[in-house]
DNA sequence: ATCAACAGTAGAGTATAGTCTATGGTTGAT
DNA sequence: ATCAACCATAGACTATACTCTACTGTTGAT
């Protein structure tokens, strides 16, 4: 699929799908039998990794924290080990993040309560 | 206090401090017997403040926000209930939080499973 | 053939949240 | 008296994550 199909399916818009993949998020492919043009092709991977990073996003990840999560993911820089450990560790992550969010209901709740 | 004291209490710099404070988050005032220079002063209220600001920070609350959390906990332009209805619905952004990092987490424990 | 709608690159502009610098006045210990 | 350590304001600078503009080329329907 095209650029604008990819954007569609995300619900972000062309030029975020363009920062992405200037950023490395990101990598479209050229059909090399198609010399007409040089559009970018994106396939159902693209679709995942864009709806990871969104995920992502949505819970505080940096861009560069996202970068590490998907060479973990999809890149083969790293041994499995290291996948691992960089996925265990975003995990905790996420339970600290978690955790925070809860002291901050708490918090609000007894602001509610004091009212 | 004075701003360097309150720095080191809530473990921020003192131009976070003074950024807090022209974009009305924090408010230190002077004593009106001084008069050989203008300190402001900050009281157990504005490390209380500042606290709450970091921890609201933390979980992903936009200063603007925050600032509406703020208005509806010191101040006085709203009603009662009204500032129920704000912190009510700060409570709802951090249910939605909530779920959408235990999404993030059971996704990225799938890709630790796939390895 | 033409024209809207799409594709590409490059680079400028924006919002948020600081962070730092310049400049100058004040305080307190020696 | 002096000097480091503090205070103030104003404004410039930075990083992150877009977002938009300018400009050009391609496609596909009429």
């Amino acid at each position: 699929m095209l650029i604008n199909e990819l954007a569609k399916r995300a619900g972000v818009s062309t030029h975020t799908i363009r920062f992405y993949e200037r950023y490395g998020l990101l990598k479209g492919r050229r059909d090399p039998s198609v010399t007409s043009n040089n559009y970018l092709q994106y396939d159902e991977e693209c679709v995942g990794r864009l709806e990871l990073i969104l995920e992502a996003k949505s819970v505080g990840f940096t861009l560069a924290e996202i970068s590490e999560i998907i060479d973990a993911w999809y890149g083969d820089v790293y041994t499995k080990k290291q996948k691992q450990q960089i996925l265990e560790d975003k995990l905790k992550a996420l339970d600290a993040k978690i955790k925070e969010l809860r002291d901050m209901k708490r918090q609000i709740r007894e602001c509610i309560d004091e009212l």
